[in-house]
RNA sequence: GGUCUCAUAGUUCAAUGGAUAGAAUAGGAGUUUCCUAAACUCUAGAUCCAAGUUCGAUUCUUGGUGAGACCA
């Protein structure tokens, strides 16, 4: 448990016993003392104040008073001012906290909480390579798995590949039109790249066609349905739909590439799942719950014979859910999915992690399965994520301002390369440990430029701008940490029983280490990385305002030499822990 | 047109209704005979506008302005 656990505990049993009637932690605030002040948490006494009409001062020293009283383990101290209650955690406290976990590899880890949560990430189309955006898509979804098995819950990781419809049947249709045959094999190219090369053309044919035939007169809407290249895909995926040989066969060649291509990605960004469903598979899905739905007279048909569900009194629209011609939409087999889902798994909660574009769709899904009275229904989540934006807006693949994620980690592999050159720390390195570092600072600044932002937020990349190795950086961390290494690696730790005081900047440090609890637990509530990826940052700053003052080497005395020495080894732990969980590695030297 | 997001230093990001709004970067000034200077220290710089609720509002409510997304 962490302090600001025991401390909320302690404040309301005190306040029970003093005053006789019943408290919660929501009756009042917890802070963290500003630095300013003299104490290390600090009660906001506001609320109370009104509830027990009494004065701050009176309050604030009653219960200042008697939690010292009966906590001198954990209280050293108080003071009030302007009606704020400061407590001093006592040393022994901290002491306490440094000698029971500076070994303590799996520090901030929570006890099971015999709770299964299935989480959905990346599902790519299999009609081009990975984008920036989709690299926010992995980190999060990939870091929240592990934040919240770190929390105590069981976790599926779980990927949706969209597999088949009209935009995978375009590509099939420029390669059978124009490749002659060629593979990424007799191209050199990466099979994800390869296949996205063909969408793109499939594109600039169509776009074309249609400028000939508005040329001659023709709408433009009708010329885009009626383009010679746009029927070959219609058709196409009638073909697919009926299951002919010849367009079963290329489907699955290409798709075999794209998988492939996405394997080296998914391997060196580090995405793995322990299940993936294809739409191909489920696409069906769903259609009998539509019958259940009209069953219970959840769904209603229109005269044409569309099957639509009625929200408008929560305050959406009516929404379709099959077409006239008894064809699913992405609804109903999204249903489905969840439904199959929960018989597999049988999860307690369901989170998606998918752009917040989808906020309107993922809303009604809920909405649906709860009115079907779904078992699955309330467990759903949408981990809504905003995009990643250019200065000059979305990314638009059309427009060719897409940022493709094999050329944005190669790039920032090649930039960790020129200034680990540069430093020249590492000249003794093998072209083996090299290439692991490069790997390893590269991706740990990619990585942790998606994760530091809050992920309901929108955010920027500028592409003229090369993301910093400097500062509130991945970089930054793992250069803290490969420093500590580096004194763990030349200094003896022994096991003398720490009496020592604590100086200002000693605690500091100890003070944040022992909010890494709390961080996990609440970055699991919230299903938010950031507030790990700024709580790792919180701690390399700080270590490094400490290490800049006081030498653990060359201590006041042998003493204080073995108590830095377990912090620096906490830190590390700590440091490598906290990264780890938003999946960047943390080098021992660089 | 309807619904939903968002608006904080020059820039990119923080801040469960609480104390003097934090960082980073860019700018200015310093620190290396001593554990890795990818570091440390100091300095200057911001809550879109207007009402309201509150002891207290960046945070909540309403209206406006601006940007974006979704639904047709």
């Amino acid at each position: 448990m962490s302090i600001a656990t025991i401390l909320r505990d302690a404040v309301t049993k005190s306040l029970v016993s003093l005053y006789q009637q019943a408290f919660t932690d929501a009756d009042y605030q917890v802070n963290q003392t500003k630095p300013e002040f003299e104490g290390d948490y600090t009660i906001v006494l506001f609320s109370l104040v009104k509830k027990l009409k009494k004065s701050p001062d009176a309050l604030g020293n009653e219960l200042g008073t008697a939690l010292v009283a009966q906590y001198p383990q954990l209280f050293s101290a108080y003071n009030i001012i302007k009606g704020f209650l400061n407590l001093s955690i006592a040393q022994v406290y901290w002491l306490e906290v440094l000698q029971q976990h500076y070994a303590d590899a799996g520090y901030g880890r929570q006890p099971v909480k015999g709770k299964r949560i299935m989480i959905e990430y990346s599902s790519p189309n299999t009609n081009k390579p990975l984008h920036l955006g989709h690299l926010r898509n992995n980190f999060l979804g990939w870091s929240a798995a592990s934040i919240l098995t770190a929390a105590g819950y069981e976790v599926i990781k779980t990927c949706i590949a969209n597999d088949r419809g009209i935009h995978i049947c375009k590509s099939m249709v420029a390669w059978q039109l124009f490749a002659n045959g060629a593979t990424p094999e007799s191209t050199g190219t990466k099979g994800d790249h390869f296949v996205g090369d063909y969408y793109v053309l499939f594109g600039t044919v169509l776009k074309k066609q249609v400028a000939d035939m508005v040329a001659q007169g023709v709408d433009k809407e009708a010329a885009e349905k009626q383009a010679p290249v746009m029927q070959l895909a219609q058709q196409m995926l009638v073909d697919w739909e009926a299951g002919v040989p010849a367009v079963i066969d290329l489907w699955k060649k290409m798709n075999a590439w794209v998988y492939a291509g996405f394997d080296v990605t998914y391997k060196r960004i580090g995405s793995d799942f322990d299940k993936t469903y294809y739409e191909s598979d489920t696409y069906l899905l769903g259609k009998d719950l539509v019958e259940l739905g009209l069953t219970k007279g959840v769904f209603f048909k229109k005269d044409d014979g569309s099957v639509w569900i009625d929200l408008t009194t929560d305050g959406l629209d009516e929404k379709i859910v099959r077409r006239k011609d008894g064809t699913a939409v992405y609804m109903t087999q999204d249903i489905g999915l969840a439904v199959r889902k929960y018989e597999e798994y049988k999860c307690n909660e369901s989170i998606y992690v998918v752009g917040n574009e989808q906020d309107y769709h993922f809303k009604v899904l809920k909405l649906i399965c709860q009115k079907l009275q779904l078992p699955a229904a309330d467990g759903i989540f949408h981990l809504s994520y905003g995009m990643v934006e250019l200065p000059s807006g979305r990314m638009k693949t059309r427009e060719g301002t897409v940022v493709d994620a094999d050329d944005m980690i190669d790039e920032m592999v090649n930039v960790s390369r020129q200034k680990t050159e540069e430093l020249g720390k590492v000249k003794d390195f093998t072209a083996d440990e090299l290439t692991e570092l490069y790997d390893t600072i590269g991706l740990g600044a990619l990585k942790f430029f998606l994760l530091r932002v809050d992920p309901k937020k929108k955010m920027l990349f500028n592409p003229d701008e090369s993301i910093d190795f400097h500062g509130f950086t991945g970089p930054f961390i793992q250069y803290t940490h490969a420093r500590i290494k580096s004194i763990l690696r030349k200094e003896l730790m022994d096991d003398t029983v720490l009496e020592s005081d604590l100086l200002p900047l000693e605690k500091d440090l100890l003070v944040t280490l022992e909010q890494y609890i709390g961080t996990i637990e609440q970055a699991a509530a919230e299903y938010n990385p950031s507030l790990l990826a700024n709580y790792a940052y919180a701690v390399a700053k700080t270590f490094n305002s400490f290490y800049s003052v006081h030498s653990v080497a060359n201590a006041e005395s042998a003493e204080k030499k073995q108590l830095r020495l377990r912090l620096c080894q906490m830190t590390a732990n700590i440091i490598a822990s906290a990264m780890g969980l938003l999946g960047i590695k943390v080098p021992d030297r660089m």
